[in-house]
DNA sequence: ACGTTATAGTTACAAATGAAACTAATTGCA
DNA sequence: TGCAATTAGTTTCATTTGTAACTATAACGT
């Protein structure tokens, strides 16, 4: 009986994914690639994590929310949500309460510690996404936008 | 003086982020929507994580790669490899042996348990790919294959 | 040939992540 | 009202991952 640990011989039949036309892969390449490359940019300056920043984001443009908030507009589940704050409040870059008619529910600010580090690595983030779109000339920049709204739509 | 824990008085000044437009962003929550998907397909059935995964199909494309040359074609790095192949290995699903002009060297390939993962698996993860793509147009199709092209180049 | 440097791969340890259990507060409803 | 079910958020524990150090072999330069 053929031993199952040998090498097989390979017929024609097996059809391999080829990977680098395989566009789950391609995607999974270029976003963590273009993730890094932004926080190459602030994690080393301000002992930030991706996650951590993704945050104080929506902070900055949402205000007050809850932490249940903050994780359904990061799309990150609950639990991250709950340990990037405990840093981010440790760190004095988020100001903490206490909801009012309901006491399970937190109410989240940028301090203004918090805001400074927004506005120093909001523009950095802006930059890399123009480094990356400027690879594409305007009418490729419009389909990819429409492209994404598609694939993202709900 | 401002006690720099309380929540920041908000001006206009603040420009921040539109998560919810901004590229990296959304090529994050795309690109791993569409992995856990493909992931959710083979990994409870198989006990097979997504870099083993990834191993196991470049090992199907390619016969007889070492380690190094499966992180080059992957873009994982070598002891992502080097776990990812200890497992392979121990379920019987990767022959190693080590080259023969060079000791440092293993020479991998898929063994016959191997080669039946992945030849239910591949067309599994092929018709994710489709799904998809569904959502697109055919142009919209071209245009996302030159844009991620373009993006991915060098 | 011999010492230095580089390469292949693994191991060890710390940090990040995920799943489930948990606490506390609120809501729904008999 | 009172009790079960839900919701917000945290904690715990196991697994994964990332970085650096390490072993073994090979290549290079003199």
């Amino acid at each position: 009986m053929p031993n199952p640990r040998k090498p097989a011989p390979v017929g024609a039949e097996h059809a391999p994914l080829e990977l680098e036309h395989f566009l789950p892969y391609r995607l999974s390449i270029l976003s963590n690639t273009v993730s890094q490359a932004i926080a190459d940019d602030y994690q080393r300056r301000y002992d930030l994590s991706v996650t951590e920043w993704r945050v104080m984001a929506v902070l900055a443009r949402f205000h007050g929310l809850s932490a249940r908030e903050v994780a359904e507009r990061t799309a990150m589940d609950k639990v991250a949500v709950s340990r990037a704050l405990a840093r981010l409040v440790e760190a004095g870059r988020v100001h903490r309460e206490t909801h009012d008619g309901d006491k399970r529910r937190s109410v989240l600010n940028l301090t203004e510690a918090g805001w400074l580090i927004h506005d120093d690595v909001a523009p950095m983030a802006r930059n890399r996404e123009r480094e990356v779109l400027a690879k594409l000339d305007a009418e490729e920049q419009e389909w990819l936008t429409r492209i994404l709204d598609k694939l993202l739509a709900h």
